[in-house]
RNA sequence: GGUGUCGUGGCCGAGUGGCUUAGGCAAUGGUCUGCAAAACCAUGUACAGCGGUUCGAAUCCGCUCGACACCUCCA
């Protein structure tokens, strides 16, 4: 029996603005688009927050036994660095600088981007189609919304007309709020530069200049596609005209996830996404973090500690832990204090993870582990409250430390219970890894071993200074030692 | 200027009409220890301000102050 149809799932829907049951539109499957990174630059850690919610997300929905075909796509041809007609894409301007190949530079930063998912412990989506793989489809797309009349050609860029998609019963401006009568009066003006009938009008298809080196032949101009319409494309073409979850950041909300629906209604006839979801901004020092500013921090920068913000190296896991403890919805300040409460809160749930495997079985339980599992599902099924969740697996982890050190017991069935459920939530649902384990190896058991029972030696004949120049020493390199009533375990850091 | 989000204890962060007002970190006392650490037990401090609705508001409404985001590429 798939675990779905015991947990009913709720999700705040960005377009209603409320929480909604989930119902995907198929039983048993959901489909799911989350707008990827543009490959101009490395990714830093705002965007890793984004995509670390919804693998996630798709993580709990595999756990829920639904089948979930996850896409994730990767923006390699570049989007408007401005609405000029000069405007040169991001992609082509950083080659220039750099004085390589455009495809070199999204080569250079889609293996980047893989690192960094990799290292994070990243489920891979099913599909990670690229812009430039689909140009095809974009011009025939941009066909489409021409032949329907809601697209106009000039000099030999084309154009969305919103105003005459709103006049004729579009919506757009549903999404962000935004009423176009209002949008007229207030976006500001660009030097009269532009071709468009209106300010609000996107580009669907851009003519390059001559300097412009990703360019494409098309039936309007030698150009390339509006950075709005690979999403449409990609989500259609693998999901359907209609799917069930659309994620990305909130910055993306306008203009970008407001033109999708447009171009995807226009074709379609239909609302594209059942369930738009959209994550917070990462905030560092409480200001936003971009690359744009200079005020940002990379993925990497954190496991090797070589950064002007972090006392220390943190691992991957401590991270995800730290994104976790709050609800994606809302604004996260990153900051060095609020890494290491996390990181010490991470090795308690690993150690208790830990001790989990050795505790002993009893002939009642003191802990009543299918309500407790239960408070689990729920946490989760209120739109992804991580945080509440987390705060379940401390109950946990309290009752795990009271059995271990015999001062509540468990029954063997509710172990078993206890023990699949939480290495489910911990390693499947949240994607967390045991740091310690991994570090930790027969031959570091062995040795280690030895130094506990020489010290042990030291201690039975009173040598206090040996005994503790061993722990002390030990503990400098980052192994602790742990003197219980069962005798002494180490852990490392 | 327009649109939107938000202001919770020393810090990070849940909750969203009454119920025990989460959880993590830090702090204090205790158990344990050769002394510590770890673990466990116990404890304190809070809902930006003002006004309103209500039997009752941190939670709803209004105003004020403050923060942030979007409106231009951005996760």
């Amino acid at each position: 029996m798939k675990i779905y149809t015991k947990n009913q799932l709720k999700i705040y829907n960005s377009l209603t603005k409320k929480k909604e049951l989930f119902t995907p539109i198929e039983k048993g499957y959901v489909g799911m688009y989350v707008c990827g990174p543009t490959v101009y630059s490395n990714v830093h850690l705002g965007n890793v927050r984004t995509f670390m919610f919804f693998d996630v997300v798709y993580r709990y929905l595999l756990h829920l036994g639904y089948k979930v075909r996850y896409v994730r796509n990767i923006t390699d041809a570049g989007h408007l660095e401005n609405d000029a007609d000069e405007g040169e894409d991001r992609i082509a301007k950083k080659a220039r600088l750099e004085k390589i190949e455009p495809m070199e530079v999204v080569q250079r930063y889609t293996v980047d981007f893989h690192n960094v998912l990799d290292k994070y412990n990243f489920l891979p989506p099913s599909i990670e189609p690229t812009a430039t793989g689909h140009i095809v489809e974009q011009i025939e797309m941009i066909k489409e919304i021409i032949d329907k009349g809601f697209a106009y050609e000039v000099n030999g860029s084309v154009y969305f007309d919103v105003l005459k998609y709103n006049k004729e019963g579009g919506d757009y401006g549903i999404l962000s709020g935004r009423k176009m009568e209002d949008a007229i009066h207030n976006t500001r003006a660009l030097d009269g530069q532009s071709d468009k009938k209106n300010p609000q009008d996107f580009a669907l298809w851009k003519k390059a200049d001559k300097r412009h080196i990703m360019r494409w032949t098309s039936p309007w101009s030698d150009g390339f596609p509006g950075w709005h319409l690979e999403c449409s494309v990609m989500s259609s073409k693998y999901l359907g005209e209609q799917f069930d979850i659309h994620g990305g950041g909130l910055d993306l909300k306008f203009p970008h996830h407001e033109c999708e629906i447009a171009q995807s209604k226009t074709c379609s006839g239909v609302n594209p996404v059942n369930y738009w979801m959209h994550t917070n901004m990462l905030l560092l020092n409480s200001q936003k973090m971009a690359k744009s500013t200079g005020n940002y921090i990379l993925p990497d920068e954190i496991l090797t500690g070589e950064n002007k913000i972090l006392s220390k190296a943190f691992s991957a896991s401590v991270v995800r832990f730290f994104n976790m403890q709050a609800l994606y919805r809302g604004i996260l300040d990153f900051s060095n204090d609020a890494l290491v409460a996390s990181e010490k809160g991470y090795h308690k749930l690993m150690e208790a993870v830990a001790s989990l495997g050795k505790i002993e079985a009893g002939k009642i339980s003191t802990f009543d582990v299918n309500t407790w599992k239960q408070k689990c599902y729920d946490a989760m099924n209120d739109d992804f409250n991580t945080p509440v969740f987390i705060s379940h697996l401390f109950d946990a982890v309290k009752n795990i430390n009271l059995i271990h050190d015999k001062k509540a017991t468990i029954t063997p069935e509710d172990l078993s219970t206890l023990k699949e459920t939480l290495n489910a939530f911990v390693f499947d649902v949240l994607g967390l890894l045991d740091d310690t384990k991994t570090q930790s190896s027969d031959k570091i058991d062995g040795v280690v071993g030895l130094l506990i029972k020489l010290r042990n030696q030291a201690r039975e004949n009173k040598d206090w200074a040996l005994s503790d120049q061993i722990r002390d020493e030990l503990l400098a390199i980052g192994i602790q030692l742990k003197d219980g009533k069962e005798g002494t375990t180490f852990s490392m850091n």
